[in-house]
DNA sequence: TAGTGGTCTAGACCACTCG
DNA sequence: GAGTGGTCTAGACCACTAG
């Protein structure tokens, strides 16, 4: 036991290093869709790693939604639709990139602001303490798709400039790098909207045109809620997402 | 080892057992938002049961977004915001549910219809292939929410009615006894959209009122799509969903 | 430094599927 | 009946967190 595995990473967890094994080989389209792959026992033996090991790395890309497994039937490759539909926080950028689009956006507006009695509540602070608001308009290939206005609980004194976030790629590995900001988890609330005559002149829409919303609700590492950021999307956008399973199990 | 079990559950998984012990002390209200349970360890020894297992039944709730838990910090209550966010397939009647009310629905109309070219390739069918088409109006508190227009891939001379369906609560758990449906995952696709004339006389609204469109393929326990539903919402429904982690882990 | 969760192992037996 | 994934154990060591 204990090879030295010739390849990568030589710091993450051989659980890992199997899933992306087995990943980049799907991903290559070495492997057809709903084919078998080779049973647990059998990775285990081929790659030196116990069972245990190998069902993690299954289980790890089940979860993503990658491959599926059957009792007694064995594991297998998930067909290409329900591959990359899974869902994570840093979704936008996502999406475009699994589209083959340029994610981009437009920054209306940087400002500290007082809290609302309605953000208040779900950022779990006090009605008028101060947050950081961020206004931008989401771009596909330079298209604008859509409209956020997020608002940050951030540590007392921290300054954001809009230049800052336009030569950073991404608000939150911004946000990430120069405060603790880890988000973990969310909540979404979806729901159907007509524009207001703003949203319809950012857009380039006609008002009350219909919007797909979206209100999240971001959680650090220690479930302390840190973002509420409102989403309006033309109706052209698709909000892809997958569900495993059914409650009963 | 191996002490019978006073209450529940003979035949369910170990993991399970505990799992649904501690949900069940947390959806009772015993332990606060945040607050810490007991480690693994712990909680091994007082179940009597190995690590591996108690390890189990913490994976298997922080799916389920009930508890998270933290590298050498420990496992705590996930706040009320996120429980109950956990999207599965049969979520109209769950989320109906969780609000506190009481889901319903109209069949429409019930018949046999040829596959379209769109929704054929969907199916993995050809097109003209022979379909099952369920149209409903969807109901929480008899108060109409949405459309339903399913389309289903079932076993060759399989005869639904509409009184079957009506009859039946869950047109799911219909399918499940009568055929081989095993709804196993799904995939999901939302969007804003404008009501045309018949949904606006259907749902008692205006032409052009804004929709949230929902498309959705379901999947069989093999990976085979068998249900394609195109579902319509009025603005005030709220589609909640949990996002889990970053893409980059 | 003590305590926590994260990774890994080697082996056992059960439950299910399919030829 | 042979082969698959699912459950469970007992023990070891590592990585991280916090007082």
């Amino acid at each position: 036991m204990m090879k030295i595995d010739d390849t990568t990473a030589l710091t993450l967890p051989r659980y890992k290093w199997l899933a992306n094994i087995i990943g980049t080989t799907i991903s290559q389209g070495l492997l057809a869709d709903n084919q078998a792959l080779p049973s647990e026992r059998e990775l285990a033996e081929r790659y030196e790693v116990s069972r245990d090991t190998v069902r993690k790395a299954v289980r790890y890309m089940e979860e993503r939604g990658i491959i599926y497994s059957g009792h007694g039937r064995g594991t297998f490759v998930a067909p290409a639709i329900v591959r990359g539909t899974t869902r994570f926080i840093d979704s936008f950028s996502q999406d475009a990139s699994n589209r083959g689009s340029v994610p981009g956006q437009r920054v209306l507006n940087v400002e500290p602001v007082a809290a609302s009695m309605a953000i208040a509540g779900l950022l779990n602070v006090r009605p008028g303490d101060p947050l950081i608001r961020v206004h931008r308009i989401r771009l596909m290939d330079n298209v604008p798709v859509g409209l956020h206005d997020a608002y940050f609980v951030l540590p007392p004194g921290a300054k954001l400039t809009l230049s800052q976030i336009e030569r950073a790629g991404s608000l939150y590995k911004l946000l990430t790098e120069k405060f603790g900001f880890t988000p973990a988890e969310a909540v979404e609330n979806l729901s159907a909207g007509a524009a207001e005559q703003e949203d319809a002149r950012l857009l380039g829409i006609q008002k009350a045109d219909p919007l797909l919303i979206c209100e999240r609700v971001t959680l650090s590492d220690r479930r302390e809620p840190i973002e509420y950021c409102l989403m309006k999307y033309l109706s052209s956008y698709r909000y892809k997402t997958r569900i495993a399973k059914r409650s009963g199990d």
